[in-house]
DNA sequence: ACATAATACATCATTATACGATGCATCAAA
DNA sequence: TTTGATGCATCGTATAATGATGTATTATGT
């Protein structure tokens, strides 16, 4: 588990990045397709997620459908047309920025 | 330039990677350095960078020099016995987080 | 049968930290 | 002489992830 600030800001991207790839994800569904994409390093929490899906939401990125399954009301979210159209900018920004990232930290090579 | 929220929790790493690599630096300095190091995509304002050096300083890793250059007074940090010891975590969490962003974030490739 | 863990959604106060605004001062260049 | 670069600093604001808490269903182990 990284150290908590580091998770800022790449929480939203995050979740544009699996519904660009997967048609419809549920809240829980979307926590253990993180865990389970960073080796178990990036932990989402519920207090991180849902303010962050109805955020989405409400900014019209994100439209949502509930699915009864059995007793159990499970709530699915979906990117919109336009908020399909938005979503590659923040991609592209965070795949520079873990390029960045990786220029600026990556160990010197040892002087021979 | 990357949106606000990304650089959160990256400003101290960032410090204490270039002050393991100079044997010391002044403020100014570590802003300049680190504009040239991101391709003018980091800039660091000097509103996060002293509370980060003091911070750091009060916290026994970074410890300061004045010199006087002209009528000028600049203030030197560099790491301390203890801090060096303390930097490599820091460091080897970065650049992990980066290869983490960079797994989650590469595109897909095309179905052919 | 019963307890525990996993599934599933949600809210809210707290906390951490980067930034904007602001201030002061020196020095080089136009 | 005035603008921009150099150089340090403080402080209030805004943002967003988290911890704590709550509710309820379903599966699993004993």
């Amino acid at each position: 588990m990284y150290s908590r600030e580091l998770l800022k800001g790449i929480l939203k991207p995050i979740i544009l990045k699996l519904l660009s790839e997967n048609d419809k994800m549920y809240g829980y569904e979307i926590v253990q397709k993180v865990k389970e994409l960073s080796g178990d390093k990036i932990l989402i929490k519920e207090g991180s997620l849902y303010p962050a899906l109805h955020s989405l939401s409400s900014e019209g990125v994100l439209q949502t459908e509930s699915i009864s399954v059995g007793n159990r009301t499970r709530k699915y979210y979906k990117l919109t047309s336009s908020g399909s159209g938005q979503v590659q900018l923040a991609l592209d920004e965070l795949l520079d920025f873990a390029q960045t990232l990786k220029t600026i930290f990556e160990p010197k090579a040892a002087i021979s």
